[in-house]
RNA sequence: GAUCUGGUAGCUCAGUUGGUAGAGCAUCUCCCUUUUAAGGAGAGGGUCCAGGGUUCGAGCCCCUGCCAGAUCACCA
C-alpha cells in the first residue's frame, strides 16, 4: 500500500512511529511484558500503594499540562493510569513525557505499565505511572465510543458491515460483543462438564465425507486429489456417532461444525455448529426429561421446566382444527390447496405434513415447546412409534418460532432403514430435493452388526446462544460471519478511458494548451473534467498558468 | 431469488427546489499537575460506493452494477 492510499490520521501514526525509532524507542518489541495483575483484580482486590504490572491499549489519553489521565483496556475491562510528567521523568530530560506520552503514543498503542495503586480525588482506582514501555504501535485509529455517566454510548459503532467484516475492531470497542462470545464458550464448557459428569465421551468424526448423510441438505463438494475422488463437507455428523454406538461406546457426544450450501439469512450461515449426542439403552422420552438440564440447566434463564409437550397432529389440531391421522396424501394436499399453502406433485406425504406445520403451527411456539411423534415419512433416521406405525418416536424443541433440538428413539432395524433410504430415494426421483439421494451401505451394514437401542439428541448451538443472549441474528454470535469477500485494493493505478484519450494526445506533445487539448480529445465536459482532474491526481500531468493561458504538461 | 432501506471525513451522522461539502467526537498546534462521553483557543482532514445519463451545473434527479441490513421466499 503507498501512502497515496492512507488517510490523514494513518500517515500521522506512520511518522509517529518513525520518530519514534529515531528517538530509540523500538514500536514493536520482541521481548515479552512482565505482567502480573489485570485490570478486575485490581478494581477487586484494591491495595492502597501496591506496585503492579499492567498491559493492555490505551483507549484514552486525556493530557492537562504536565500531567494526563489514560485509560488501560485490558481482557477483563478498563483501568485508569496517571502519568505525571516529573514522576516519570525525574531527571532534567522530559522528553518521554512531553514527545513520547504526550505526542507519539496514540489511542489503541499496546503499552505496558508499572506503577502504584491509588485513588484519586473523585474516589476513581488509579494506577500512577512509574515505568511505562510501549508494546505495540497501533497504525490504525480505532472506531471511539463513548459513554457518558448514565452509561449510554455515543458515537457506538454499529455498521454491521464493518463489524462483521472488522470483528477484531468490533470487541475492542464493544464490550457487550464480546459478552455474548463469553457466553457461547461458557455454553459450550457447560454442557461438556454436565456430559463428561454422566460418563458420555467427547469424540472427533470426520468433516470430509464421501457420503453427505445425516441430514437433507446441499452440500459442499471438494475433491482429494491423492485419491482422485470427490469428497463432501459434511451436512451432520448422525450416521457416524451411531457407528461409534454400534462400536460399544455406550454415550457419545461432539460438536460439529456442519456445512450446508444453501441460503443465508438471519439464522442461517453456511457453516454453523451442533451439538449431537447418543447415549445406549435409552428412549426420547428419556431424553425430553434430560435435555432441559442439558441445555439450559446450568444457565440463569427464566424457564420453568417441564416444557408443554404437544404431539404433531395436536398442534395441526390447535391451529387449523384439521386432523391428519389417517389422511391420505391426497387428502392432505386437498386441505393444503383449500387453506392457502403452496403443493406440488412432488411433495409425498411427509412433507406435506411438514408443510402444514410449518406454515399454520411452527411460528407460534414462544415458550419453549416439545413437538412429538412425527410421520414416519419426514423422519427417516428414526424409529417408528411404539403404539402407531404411521409415526415415529422423535420430538423437536421449539423456542421463539425456531428449531432449536431434535431428537429421536434411533432406528437399529437396519432392514427398516434400508427401506426408509429406498423411500428416501424415491421421493428424491420424484422431485424432492429434500430426499437424501444416496444410500450408505457402509452405515447399514454397521447397523447390520446390531446398534443397542439408542437415544439421540441434536442441538443447534448458534440458535441456543442466539436465544440465550438475546441476539435476533446469527451473525451476532459467531466470531466470523460468513460475508461476500470484500475487494481490496480496487483502486489500482490503472486510468479511465478519458484519461487514457487525453495522455494519448498529450504524449505526442509534451505540454499543450489547455483549451486546445480539451478541444482535440473531443470528450464532453463531464468527461474531459473528470479525466483532466484524474491524471492530476495520479501525478501524470501538470498544470502551469502562464499570463494568458493555462499550459498543460506532461510529467516524468 | 423478490421487495424495501442504506453506503458522505478515522467513527457516528446532517446535507434545503439541483448552485463553493457540514457537525460532534477523534486528529494536529498552543495553554492547562487528580480529570470522568464534553477544560480553553486555533487549524487540518473528502474519489459523497462504482460506472453511465440528464443538466450551464449532480452528494441530491434517471439508469446499470457492487456491498450491507431488514422483510419475504427457500432451508427436516
Amino acid at each position: 500500500m503507498s501512502t497515496v492510499d492512507l488517510s490523514e490520521l494513518e500517515i500521522q501514526r506512520r511518522e509517529s512511529l518513525q520518530k519514534l525509532r529515531d528517538l530509540g524507542i523500538e514500536p514493536y518489541p520482541a521481548a515479552l511484558f512482565p505482567v502480573d495483575t489485570k485490570s478486575k483484580e485490581i478494581k477487586g482486590n484494591y491495595e492502597e500503594g501496591k506496585t503492579v504490572v499492567i498491559a493492555g491499549r490505551l483507549m484514552r489519553n486525556k493530557i492537562q499540562g504536565k500531567a494526563g489521565f489514560g485509560q488501560l483496556q485490558d481482557s477483563e475491562g478498563k483501568i485508569q493510569v496517571y502519568f505525571n510528567r516529573d514522576e516519570i521523568c525525574p531527571g532534567e530530560d522530559k522528553s518521554l513525557y512531553n514527545d513520547v506520552i504526550k505526542k507519539l503514543i496514540d489511542l489503541g498503542d499496546f503499552i505496558g505499565i508499572k506503577g502504584e495503586l491509588f485513588k484519586t480525588q473523585v474516589g476513581e482506582i488509579s494506577v500512577r505511572v512509574k515505568e511505562f514501555t510501549l508494546l505495540s504501535k497501533a497504525l490504525k485509529p480505532l472506531p471511539l465510543p463513548k459513554t457518558d455517566a448514565e452509561g449510554k454510548v455515543h458515537d457506538a459503532f454499529t455498521n454491521p458491515e464493518l463489524r462483521y467484516r472488522q470483528r477484531y475492531a468490533d470487541l475492542v470497542v464493544n464490550p457487550h460483543v464480546k459478552e455474548v462470545f463469553i457466553k457461547r464458550t461458557k455454553l459450550f464448557n457447560a454442557m461438556r462438564q454436565f456430559f463428561n459428569d454422566k460418563g458420555y465421551f467427547e469424540v472427533e468424526t470426520p468433516i470430509l465425507q464421501p457420503i453427505a448423510g445425516g441430514a437433507a441438505a446441499r452440500p459442499f463438494m471438494t475433491h482429494h486429489n491423492a485419491l482422485d475422488v470427490p469428497l463432501y463437507m459434511r451436512i451432520a455428523n448422525e450416521l457416524y456417532l451411531k457407528r461409534l454406538i454400534v462400536g460399544g461406546f455406550e454415550g457419545v457426544y461432539e460438536f460439529s461444525k456442519n456445512f450446508r450450501n444453501e441460503g443465508m439469512d438471519r439464522t442461517h450461515n453456511p457453516e454453523f455448529t451442533a451439538m449431537e449426542i447418543y447415549v445406549a439403552y435409552k428412549d426420547y422420552n428419556w431424553m425430553m426429561d434430560g435435555t432441559t438440564k442439558a441445555t439450559f440447566g446450568e444457565h440463569e434463564v427464566d424457564f420453568k421446566a417441564p416444557y408443554k409437550r404437544v404431539t404433531m397432529r395436536q398442534s395441526i389440531i390447535d391451529f387449523t382444527g384439521f386432523d391428519i391421522q389417517g389422511k391420505s396424501e391426497k387428502e392432505l394436499a386437498d386441505w393444503c390447496k383449500a387453506n392457502g399453502i403452496d403443493v406440488d406433485d412432488t411433495m409425498g406425504r411427509g412433507k406435506l405434513i411438514d408443510e402444514i406445520f410449518g406454515e399454520k403451527c411452527e411460528g407460534n411456539y414462544i415458550q419453549p415447546t416439545y413437538i412429538t411423534d412425527y410421520p414416519k415419512e419426514m423422519s427417516p433416521l428414526c424409529k417408528v412409534h411404539r403404539d402407531d406405525p404411521t409415526l415415529t418416536e422423535r420430538f423437536e424443541l421449539m423456542v421463539c418460532g425456531k428449531e432449536i433440538a431434535n431428537a429421536y428413539s434411533e432406528l437399529n432395524d437396519p432392514i427398516d432403514q434400508r427401506e426408509r433410504f429406498e423411500e428416501q430415494l424415491k421421493l428424491a426421483e420424484r422431485g424432492d430435493d429434500e430426499a437424501s439421494q444416496f444410500i450408505d451401505h457402509d452405515f447399514l451394514r454397521a447397523l447390520e452388526y446390531g446398534m443397542p437401542p439408542t437415544s439421540g439428541l441434536g442441538i443447534g448451538i448458534d440458535r441456543l446462544v442466539m436465544f440465550l443472549t438475546n441476539n435476533p441474528s446469527i451473525q451476532e454470535v459467531l466470531f466470523f460471519p460468513q460475508m461476500k469477500p470484500e475487494v481490496f485494493g480496487k483502486k489500482g493505478p490503472e486510468l479511465t478511458d478519458s484519461e487514457k484519450v487525453i495522455l494519448d494526445i498529450l504524449s505526442k506533445e509534451g505540454t499543450m494548451d489547455l483549451n486546445v487539448l480539451k478541444t482535440e480529445a473531443g470528450l464532453s465536459n463531464k468527461q474531459w473534467d473528470k479525466g483532466i482532474k484524474g491524471l492530476g491526481k495520479h501525478g501524470l500531468t501538470k498544470v502551469t498558468k502562464t499570463d494568458d493561458a493555462l499550459l498543460v504538461e506532461l510529467v516524468g
